[in-house]
DNA sequence: ATGAAAGCGCTAACAC
DNA sequence: GTGTTAGCGCTTTCAT
């Protein structure tokens, strides 16, 4: 079997020098066009591709973005979106399982195809001494990784080669965070939920779960909550009511279960620090006959597709992870560019907003 | 600035040389622990990463595998999708955008993980000679094209250098295609959504709107369609109804008005092409004060997410976009091993299930 | 277990 | 316009 055609062979039967046959594809007008065409059809039958891994080598530069994820997947949602693939599932299939990380990707693709860049993306799965982001870094002219994916230092250390932008995390410390960061405003999301839930719907016995690891997402949430809380005049201890070990649906059905049991009057309210935890509390609810939101309001956190096909529609907040998606490679483009200008910028700290999509789970449109 | 560090600064800084440096990432056991750890530090406070574009020039692989998709993009679904994004569109927002492409994309980025692949993603955007193709097949193992992104003459070329997977298009002609396919059942999902109208609910003046362009896809759809009226005995045209110029919601809202107004008996159901004329048509008869199903039935095919949230929520027939993903994947992947054990098998051509999604657009369920 | 040396296929100065 | 010549940073025999 032949080997694969180098510039070398294309160079060789068309007559020219391995030069010539470089600029015809990175700077075509400065071949005279005669010789351009006899070039592009001896590679042509030959099967001539150019190696993207020799330019980027050459040529310090690849025209690729890149973004590192956790290997996020809920077991519940997955395992869910599988049965609906498989054509005995519910409804709430396929789309149900979009993930966090997908808008992201969509985000991020869209954005760089305007800037015409290609996207590598890479979910994290531990392997030896080079890890992903290391295989991801070492082919990229820049990436964005998702916060909790890989240690804030090593990419510290990446950042000094190439741009890198954290996403959905907060910066760590002045000292040993250089990133750029994007964020949400998770806190003021919160906020301005809980605002809803007891000024628009007069609600005041109200019960948060949050999350038992730590999570800088998860504690702006609950902190927005304290902080509405307060200026209602309603006390709250310092901690959220419950925290649970994972962020599912399994746990959400578990915490509710948890909280309805609990001595004293019912919460009115369930707020949760994800939409997942929320959708489980709403099974739970459900089976044990009570109303939502007649008797008990739930909320979520986050406006995964999910939230809105569930029964009662779940009031929550909505991310904009698409957009963060793009405002990363926006970034990411600039801060390539001011590279290659010599410039240098402080690390930048961006923090997009949120919107509460109010729905039924607070009562606040028909079930 | 330092100039980014390379194996030479680690290899001299730690007192070993290159190859052992190389050693210590590619096979971490043939090195002795002490050597090891030595050398790891240094890389780790010289903030080495192994560069993948020499190493894939040095090692001929790359650990990518890649998707090359054309430039979709409804222009209505995203504007949609904007407003919904920007807070103040209803719901069917972001998810609602949800591409063919997307789920391909999901599909594929859970098998390549599951392989430890990355993906590589880029959509057409026509350049200079140097096509999308080119860029992705020189920085990857092996990739899946979305059918009519590319000519099939380049793609064969192409896939003399490395495995290449055609999704959802049809193998063209035996002799100019050696391409591995995978497609799904189109003309099977036509025909029994075509007789569940017929024979379930006892429609039998039916009118059919196209694709005016040429598609396999399509045409083996409309195939499917006739297939199911001659088998009822329901006289049809060698053609559509009518043919659209794009597949978009705006043309299918045009498509039904057009066929509305036809002289004759109203049709009893309007079956369209895809998704997102069937939503455009929807518009058209809310708009006309047709109720749907009771006055006129309408499918689409795709099984996009907006099918689902739209009310009535819409008959069609799901294609499993995201198990091709998957395939594509998983044949990449044998591919790959085949050529690495100097096997050669024949061109594979594969066909994906559909099913029918029966909701309220057809009567089945309550709207 | 480690080192020396020869590429891998291309780009980028710099000559002509 | 086109050719020459160095590398780009790594993997890989082949020695030792």
């Amino acid at each position: 079997m032949s080997t694969t055609p180098t510039v070398y062979d294309v160079a060789e039967r068309s007559g020219v020098s391995i030069a010539t046959v470089s600029r015809v594809y990175r700077n075509p007008d400065s071949v005279r066009a005669q010789t351009r065409e006899r070039v592009l059809a001896v590679a042509r039958d030959l099967g001539y591709v150019p190696s993207g891994n020799a330019r980027g080598l050459a040529s310090r530069s690849t025209g690729v973005l890149g973004l590192c994820f956790p290997d996020y997947s809920d077991p519940d949602a997955e395992s869910e979106a599988e049965a609906g693939a498989g054509g005995h599932g519910d409804e709430a299939d396929d789309e149900a399982a979009m993930l966090y990380s997908d808008q992201i990707i969509r985000g991020m693709e869209r954005a760089a195809r305007r800037h015409g860049y290609a996207l590598l993306i890479a979910a994290s799965l531990k392997g030896g001494p080079e890890s992903l982001v290391a295989k991801v870094a070492g082919r990229v002219d820049g990436f964005a990784v998702l916060a909790r994916t890989v240690p804030t230092e090593e990419l510290e250390v990446i950042s000094r080669r190439q741009p890198v932008v954290m996403l959905a995390g907060p910066r760590e410390s002045n000292d040993l965070d250089h990133l750029d960061h994007i964020e949400v405003a998770n806190a003021d999301g919160q906020r301005e939920l809980t605002r809803h839930l007891i000024e628009d719907h007069g609600l005041r016995r109200l019960a948060y779960v949050g999350f038992a690891e730590e999570s800088p997402d998860v504690e702006a949430r609950f902190r927005g909550y304290v902080e509405a809380c307060r200026a209602a005049g309603i006390e709250v201890g310092a901690e959220p009511d419950l925290r649970v070990a994972m962020m599912t649906q399994a746990e959400g059905a578990r915490a509710a279960e948890a909280l309805l049991d609990r001595p004293g009057e019912r919460p009115e309210a369930l707020l949760f620090a994800n939409d997942q935890m929320a959708v489980g509390a709403l099974h739970t609810l459900d089976r044990r006959g009570l109303r939502v939101p007649q008797d008990v309001a739930v909320t979520g956190f986050d406006g995964i597709a999910l939230s809105r096909l569930v029964r009662p529609a779940l009031t929550t907040v909505r991310q904009p992870m698409r957009r963060m998606g793009e405002e990363a490679v926006e970034l990411l483009v600039r801060r390539l560019s001011d590279r290659a200008q010599g410039k240098t910028e402080d690390p930048v700290s961006m923090t997009l907003p949120v919107s509460v999509a109010r729905r039924a789970s607070c009562g606040c449109r028909a079930a």
